[in-house]
DNA sequence: CGAAAATTTGACATGACTCAACTGGAGTGG
DNA sequence: CCACTCCAGTTGAGTCATGTCAAATTTTCG
């Protein structure tokens, strides 16, 4: 059930079969319908999950009481409120299924654990942190040297299909800015055409 | 002369005598006088860098020409472009003295012998990135769910010492806005006072 | 002290937002 | 199978936050 997980892994560390053994117990499968939960505002964020297929999006609501889209999920990515998982404290935020999402996820205590029997782990999750913390900085140069309209070509270019598959008010969430505006860029790209 | 960056680690994991041994002896010493630089763009970032004393300041030339600051990092903060330390591709950043600045770096083939070595040093390096991660998520939501006033206000209230040692254009670049209307929100400040 | 750099100030321009009305599909139920 | 509703997406008018640019002033540093 989980060898999507362990070949993602094996990409950066190995692991023999025991250790795989291991591994495998300590995760959990979860299949989430569209709009079902994983972590609420007020919760302690209780795992950090591989998606296994689909989609998550992981968002707070701002001041205004709208809903503001910090980071999507999907195959192949871990999604957590890491802050919260870590300190097991409450979040702020919200994750969420997209769509109908397959997840493997680990339990703090359980993440604990396997850490101490496979500290090798440790390198994927570093591993795993680097690129997440890249992707991050990444997007904040396009929020710090590019306009709305270059933001979303960008986007757009990189993640075509992605871009498809989901509601376009999430698109503009996401990118920092309206759906309204998002109408805009459309249209004016289809004229171009 | 690294007591400060083993003390660091130390907040982490455990190491034995002979094991810091080994670690001091994987990074070397640097001092930089202010303006000098550690990577230049087109250049291959040679080194993760740990900050003993002072401020290193990451920027990116945007198209107009600007420099646009992505990154501050201050004393017990790690600096390196880490996509082009890692992959050892050139890097598109400029990290910069922003003040006479002591720290302790380690080469890549260092940073690659040294995890080997000491494994466990996967586990600083991945708390590290998280620590790193959870920062960046934080100020990407502090963009997409804040206007450039309540920006400054938030960083102001979170580094009121840091504000005070940096020149402002630099605050107002690493904040997403211009010098003039940073000018502009601290005359409104002071007429509040 | 003098030159260069940083900051302030003000006039004007514009990117992007708000809000409301309209359009068009996708379900749903009679 | 049609009418109704509901939600996503589009469009447009008016507005505001923030940018641009240039001049004036202050600070820094050789």
């Amino acid at each position: 059930m989980f060898k999507y997980l362990l070949d993602h892994m094996l990409r950066y560390i190995d692991l023999d079969e025991e250790e795989k053994a291991i591994v495998t117990n300590h995760f959990k499968y979860k299949k989430l319908s569209k709009k079902d939960y994983v972590l609420k505002s007020g919760d302690v964020c209780q795992g950090n999950y591989f998606i296994l297929t689909g989609c998550l999006r992981l968002y707070v609501i701002t001041n205004s009481g709208a809903e503001q889209i910090l980071h999507f999920g999907i195959s192949g990515w871990w999604m957590s409120d890491l802050d919260s998982f870590d300190k097991q404290l409450p979040s702020d935020y919200y994750i969420q299924a997209v769509e109908c999402t397959e997840v493997a996820f680990i339990s703090k205590a359980n993440y604990e654990a396997l850490m101490i029997k496979i500290p090798k782990l440790n390198k994927y999750f570093r591993i795993m942190m680097q690129i997440a913390y890249t992707a991050k900085l990444k997007k904040l140069e396009l929020f710090l040297c590019h306009t709305a309209e270059e933001r979303y070509h960008s986007f757009n270019k990189a993640f075509p299909d992605f871009v498809q598959r989901i509601p376009q008010y999430m698109l503009a969430s996401f990118l920092g800015f309206t759906p309204g505006f998002l109408s805009l860029l459309r249209a004016k790209r289809s004229k171009v055409d």
